[in-house]
DNA sequence: TCAAAAGTGTTCCATTTACACCCATGC
DNA sequence: GCATGGGTGTAAATGGAACACTTTTGA
């Protein structure tokens, strides 16, 4: 048991960003080459530490989403994955991170001069197939958001984030399809999608792709939770994104 | 962007515990009263600081539970809940707070002359009542574990651990009762339960209880997660538990 | 023999799945 | 026309809710 006057020892404060979107129907997260040791060189998540010790956690990983994605903060909803506290996750010291998750629709990497310059966008199955290593514990952190990604596709109407404004039922299936791995009915797609009131509504628009018939162009809807819910197939946890 | 020889600010890390656990049927959450300021004499979550910037964060959590509850730590599964860090959520400076989730069998309150002195065990519904008042902002973080622990029994055998070594298929179904707020047909949560294979594996023997035939005594099996799931009724979601 | 609790069978209904089929467009 | 992608209909399989019914005990 601590004494009176024991006082706790400091540990500093970090924030790391699993960042995913869709490019070319196949899943991207957004890392970045770190320019300063440890790990220098290496790809790692996007992240930093508090500002000041007034600002919110959630606060310093909105602005680091700014910062190194120069990605507009307001609008992007930030879900809290975790805390991930290992002694030795960081060899400068006693860093404990709090992780968050970002969905953003299809954007091309942002300006040099930044701290974005070195941002890339990286497939998921890059990184889940070893062929690309990340810093730190950072590997298990966006395996950790793939996972809460792939379960707030069923229950939350987060997939129409990973679209532009508008879209096509296809267009979102193919979210669904990429996060989770797997290939859908898209006639079944259809009817399920459509049977949750107010997730996806009507724009009156069509969209003509060349060749086939039309398909109908739909906007978020004002749910954000799904009633009823989006369910995978059971069991069919594929390791990887879409080929 | 920060300078070259700029450091990030220190906080102090805590770890916060939701306990909870069975007493005749009703879905208790350990407390503790604080014997100090801020909020002396008002109850919380038991937790702590970190012991010394060395100590793993889990491991911290394990040792408040043997420290304030008196619980034997390494028998309990510990499930971060997530990280609280609103910079205004500690008086006393920037306090960073993991929060765990754990789940234990029906248990005395512990022995005096420890720090678990002050630890007793409330039901849940006096505190989402308003009955009970907690210190901090430790209502949002019992609120988020509550929730955490009714999905958890939806997919994963957590329930056996409410229950002792040996239980019957109503005290499992008890369990359900309690943690979801609901009631179930006992007669389908029979064969629901059976239907997981390895989730619970019959001992053999019976069990007496006075009057009415005797039941079949269970002990939990080797399976961790639920295959299939026994989902709780949609938009069934009681905000207290049974009464 | 009756009450009470354990356990089984069966029916009904909603949801899921698989797939046949029709519609609208470009070439 | 015909290939291509968009969209609808529908029947079989599945799984959950409701509840009648049987079994086993204590009193």
């Amino acid at each position: 048991m601590p004494e009176e006057d024991w006082t706790p020892p400091p540990v500093l404060l970090a924030v790391d960003l699993v960042i995913f979107t869709l490019r070319e129907s196949v899943l991207h997260a957004l890392l970045v080459e770190r320019g300063v040791d440890p790990f220098c060189g290496a790809l790692a998540l996007p992240g930093g530490f508090l500002d000041n010790d007034r600002e919110d956690v959630v606060a310093a990983a909105h602005r680091e989403l700014q910062e190194e994605a120069n990605l507009d903060a307001a609008q992007l909803h930030l879900e809290q994955l975790g805390a991930y506290g290992a002694p030795d996750r960081d060899p400068r010291g006693r860093v404990v991170s709090v992780a968050y998750l970002a969905i953003a629709p299809g954007l091309p990497v942002p300006i040099a001069g930044t701290d974005a310059a070195r941002a890339t966008w990286t497939p998921v199955s890059d990184i889940l197939g070893g062929h690309v290593r990340l810093a730190f514990d950072h590997e298990q952190i966006l395996i950790d958001g793939l996972e809460r990604a792939r379960s707030k596709l069923e229950h939350s109407a987060l997939a129409t984030t990973f679209c532009g404004k508008t879209f096509t039922i296809n267009e979102l299936q193919q979210v669904y399809e990429a996060v989770w791995g797997i290939e859908l009915d898209l006639r079944n797609f259809y009817r399920k999608v459509q049977a949750v009131s107010d997730f996806i509504v009507p724009i009156g628009a069509e969209r003509r792709a060349g060749k086939g018939r039309p398909a109908r162009l739909f906007k978020a809807g004002p749910r954000t939770t799904l009633h009823p819910p989006l369910t995978r197939p059971t069991g069919a946890t594929t390791a990887e994104g879409k080929q």
